[in-house]
This record gives structure tokens, sequence and C-alpha cells, in this order.
DNA sequence: GAGCATACCTACTCATGCGTAAGGTTACGC
DNA sequence: GCGTAACCTTACGCATGAGTAGGTATGCTC
């Protein structure tokens, strides 16, 4: 029973780095299939193929793995985006290719994005987290509506700016999630989906096209 | 000490069906304010001004009760509306209507709002029972770009349409979020900025207006 | 003003699951 | 070949909070 033969070791001692990221990959995974609450340290333990302690000692307590996940999510979802920018392009193109890395990396990590938003935004010690990844975002398209305008000679205030960039936000991180719903979607195909909607409109906001309420 | 002077009652005895609201309205504000985890059933129960074995009695289990916050606030919400919706209408007018009764729905009950959104979208046991509203919502929009297009004489396949619809009604919630963290802002004036963005885009589409990927 | 239903309470049980103490085992440097 | 540091384990302490048992008061009905 107690006697473990050594010629099969069974479980490899692994160096602590390796170790670190099977953890974070169990841990993304079993968050986001059960939630931050309703996950155990205990699974993700298991999932990674480990004791707990373990756990403790490289990662630290739940909430700090959690936002170690939420970090590690987020940091490869920023690059995949930064690494579509280039700065000097037009500003539909520049929409387009950043629009086409954030698909395809939800695409890719279905179960990363799950974790990175739909947890994150209610439980309350991550929102502020996620809150700052979204605000840099926000800024991001803000700032290129704002330039692509003042090439048009135009110019808004900054909460209409920001509030248009919300909406367009907030519009793509929608249909993140209903790509993560349809595993069979094509990425490339909603990203084109999503520029129609937001490019299309954006395009005559930028011409100085403006809706207004109607007479009561 | 357990003498209950009984001239001074205290805490007055009420009908059944008023302290269901109470309830309701106590734990719509601690789930809103703790999370679904977090909050306690004592800090309802105390939030109520009321036992904790009352809350089982008329409501039922934490998840039964959480399921009659949402449902309460959701049907509220829906009612608010359809109240606005006159299907015979232009399509602009309509959704005019219904986000400017949406947004005010929200501006009104802000932390109805967190509940039943922010909330509910993480937690497993109650993701399905949004999504099915969300689900009725993107129908209903969808239903009205259809209609606005076979007018024009056109038509889309369905999933095109879904997809633009839940992307419209993703943006409006991400404004609804916006507007719930800014408690100085003007439900009107963000209804009338959600209109620019998603009638002027929704627009170019219906007149046919398509955006495509530029050749490599 | 007896009976009965409904409103309401205090004070428990019990499972869950985070976090840790204390000890075993492997590999690597010297 | 031996110490020591890093890796890894089993087995527990303990707080929290969901849900309940069992009893008390109030007011309505006849």
């Amino acid at each position: 029973m107690l006697a473990r033969v050594s010629s099969t070791p069974a479980f490899k001692r692994l160096p602590r780095a390796v170790r670190e990221q099977q953890m974070l990959d169990a841990a993304v995974k079993v968050f986001s299939r059960r939630g931050f609450h309703a996950a155990s340290m205990d699974e993700i333990a298991d999932d990674a193929g480990i004791s707990k302690p373990m756990v403790y000692a490289y990662l630290g307590t739940k909430e700090e793995l959690f936002v170690a996940c939420l970090h590690r999510e987020g940091t490869r979802m920023m690059e995949a985006i930064a690494g579509a920018a280039a700065p000097d392009l037009p500003a539909d193109e520049r929409l387009w290719r950043g629009l086409r890395a954030f698909f395809g990396f939800v695409g890719a990590h279905r179960d990363g994005w799950a974790v990175l938003y739909r947890q994150a935004r209610g439980s309350q010690p991550f929102a502020g987290e996620l809150a700052a990844m979204r605000d840099r975002l926000v800024e991001v398209v803000a700032g290129m509506l704002d330039h692509a305008l003042r090439v048009n000679g135009r110019e808004v205030s900054a909460t209409d700016l920001e509030v248009v960039a919300y909406a367009l936000v907030g519009a793509s991180e929608s249909l993140a999630d209903w790509l993560a719903d349809h595993p069979e979607a094509d990425p490339e195909k909603t990203a084109t989906r999503m520029m129609n909607v937001a490019w299309l409109g954006a395009d005559q906001l930028l011409r100085g096209t403006t809706w207004r309420p109607p007479a009561e």
C-alpha cells in the first residue's frame, strides 16, 4: 500500500515554472466551468494533477489564483490585439484588424474568455480588475475615433466619445459571448458582422450625421 | 430581557404579500451589493427587518429567492419596454421608444439592473434564466429589423439578423452598465447616444450597404 | 372568549471548502 | 555518498453560512 515503487515515479517532479502554468491551465478550465465560487481549490489541484498545498505554495489564495488567471488571459488578449494594431493605418482598417484579432483570440480561447469576462464581471473583488482592462480598450477605441474625427476637421465632447466607444466594446463583448456559445461559428465571419454594425454606424457618425429624437 | 412589553410590538405583523415584497426589496439590494454568493440570507433577512426562517417560509431557498428577484425585476423591465412598443410605427421610432424605455428603467432601478444582469451572467444556475430573457429581447429586435428589411424588399439570413440584434442588445447592456456606474448621467441622453450608434448603423444595413474585408 | 390559522422568533445542525501543519521523497551540488 | 533545498503529500482546524426544529404571540372568526 504505502510502498510506492520507486522505479515508477508515476508523478514526475517538474520545475516550478512548468507546474505554475499547468495550475493556471487547470484553474482557467475549472473557473470557467463552475464559476469563481463554485470552483473548489481541490478540484483545481486535482485537475492539474497536483495536491492542494502546492497550489497555495505557488499561486497563493483562491482570490490570488483567480487574479493570476485573469492577468494571464488578459495579457494574452491585449497582446493579440496590440499585435494587430498599426497606428498609421486608416481608421476602418485599424478597427477591422483589431476586431479580427479580438474574435480570433476569443475563438481560440473560449474558456479563457469565459473566465475573463463572464465571471469577473459579477464578483466584486475582480470587477475593478476587469473594468481597468475594459477601460484601456475603450480608451483605445475612443482615441481612434477621436483621431479620425480630427482628420475630418470635427470634434466631439470626451463623454460622447467615451460612450460611443463603450457601446462598441459592449457590442463586441456580446458577440464574443455568442461566439463562445457557438463552437461551430467562425470567428472571422463574426468579426465581419461586428465590423458591419460598428463601422457603418461609426462612419456615419464620423461624417457628422447624427440622429435626433423626434419632436413629441 | 425576555419580557417583551406587549404594548410596544416594535415589529408590526404584516400580511404575507407585503412582507414578500419587502423581502424581495432587501434581497435585490443585498444581492446587488454583494453578489449572489457573498450575500448571506442572514443579511437579507436582517435588512428586511425579519428573521431568516420567514424568508425560507415565504420565498424558499437562496437560489429560489434569487430567481424570484430575477423574475420580478425582469418582468418589470420587459413590461416597461413592451409598454413603449407600438408595433405599427416605423422602425426607427420603435427602436427609439424601446431604447428610451430601457434606459429609463435602468436609470430608475440601478441596483435591480445590477442583480439582473451583472450577477446572473456569471453564475451558472441563473445564466439560463437570463439568457432566455435576453433571447426574447434579441428576438424582438431581430423581428423589427426583419420587418423593416422586408418593407425595403430585402432579405437576410436568420443568423445574420440574430447576430446584428445580439450586437445591438450587447451594446445597450454595456451602456446600461455605464449608466448604472454614473449616477449623475441622464438616461434620456444615454438612450439618444445609443440610438445614434444603433440606428445610423442599422439604417445603412437596411439600405443594403455592407462592409467587406479588404483584399489581402 | 375559545379555537385556529397565520405571522414570527431563537437557537440549533451540518456540510462545505479554504487554508495549513508536519512530515516524506527526489534530485542536484560538492 | 551525503546534505540540503525544492518538490510533494496526507490529514487536519476552523469559519462561514445554508437550512431547520420547535416553540411563542397575535389577531380573526364564530
